[in-house]
DNA sequence: AAGAATCTGAAAACCGTTTCCTTTTTGTTG
DNA sequence: CAACAAAAAGGAAACGGTTTTCAGATTCTT
């Protein structure tokens, strides 16, 4: 347990650590798996605290679900991440992607598959209502309840 | 306590009592109690279950807790009832008032103060979304998290 | 008026999430 | 690179909203 190489997240400070260091917080290894993991899998896939824990664990990762319920927090915080309110059981969360800001989601309230879409006349609406009110807005969802075609023919 | 005369409900059966009827379930004093407090109130107005308790409560009716829930949960199903997720501690209800389906929220998440607004763009979003990817339409539901005009100066 | 089905209330169980507390780790400073 | 303070992790307990269990009360039928 001697001589072990220095992390390489210590090298290229990316823009999760340098983050995290201009606001007094630090680089852990879980805090680095939870990220990665969500990178690996892309932004539009919706995973859920228990999602996430799940996976670590079956590739071997050990990250506590505490740690994990922290870090979702935290990513959610720092813009990395998105968290949704689909209802039914628990939030989920997602890679936000900056190219995608505002998108909206499709549920299929019987199975769980989620489908995304965008478009800017929700957007609009959104401002024009904060506005109507005098509200500042900060963000507007749109979930649409469905049943997906698999699921409506039973 | 005898010679009561029988209960309101009996004589003119409501849509609510006939709903049940239907379904093989029974008018009951605390089923008539909360869907009248929802009435009373008017639409627009957004109660948690906890407020539903404490409002029959304070006003000297004797519902329990879990007969509230379980009251909601058939008037959501019945139509009475609209469910929101607006997020934050707990699920509201609000009466669900027919010439007005399908109505979005605006909510300050600093208060909780909500205002309520409509908007047929968004109403054909989601019905877009749903035409695009083949799955059946439900419901969709807009809410807007913003500070309002109080909050915000703070 | 009696009986079967349904409903209520109270308490316990649930479940996703947060907090508490102790130990471990990180990053900084000599 | 050793030492230290601050921050984070893990595990377990606590939480808060909601559902379930179960025994006793109520509704509705005949």
């Amino acid at each position: 347990m001697v001589l072990v190489s220095p992390p390489a997240y210590r090298s290229h400070p990316s823009p999760f650590e340098s983050g995290l260091r201009s606001d007094g917080k630090r680089m852990t290894p879980q805090r680095k798996k939870v990220l990665s993991l969500f990178e690996e899998i892309g932004s539009g896939i919706h995973l859920s605290a228990e999602e996430v824990h799940s996976k670590l664990t079956i590739s071997g990762e050990k990250v506590s679900l505490a740690t994990i319920y922290r870090t979702l927090r935290l990513l959610v915080k720092m813009t990395f991440l998105n968290e949704l309110d689909l209802s039914e059981g628990g939030n989920r969360f997602e890679l936000l992607s900056h190219d995608h800001p505002d998108h909206h989601h499709l549920i299929c309230i019987r199975c769980g598959r989620t489908e995304e879409f965008e478009n800017n006349n929700v957007i609009n609406a959104g401002k024009a209502a904060a506005k109507n009110f005098g509200f500042k807005l900060l963000e507007s969802s749109l979930n649409v309840r469905a049943l997906c075609p698999k699921c409506s023919n039973k």
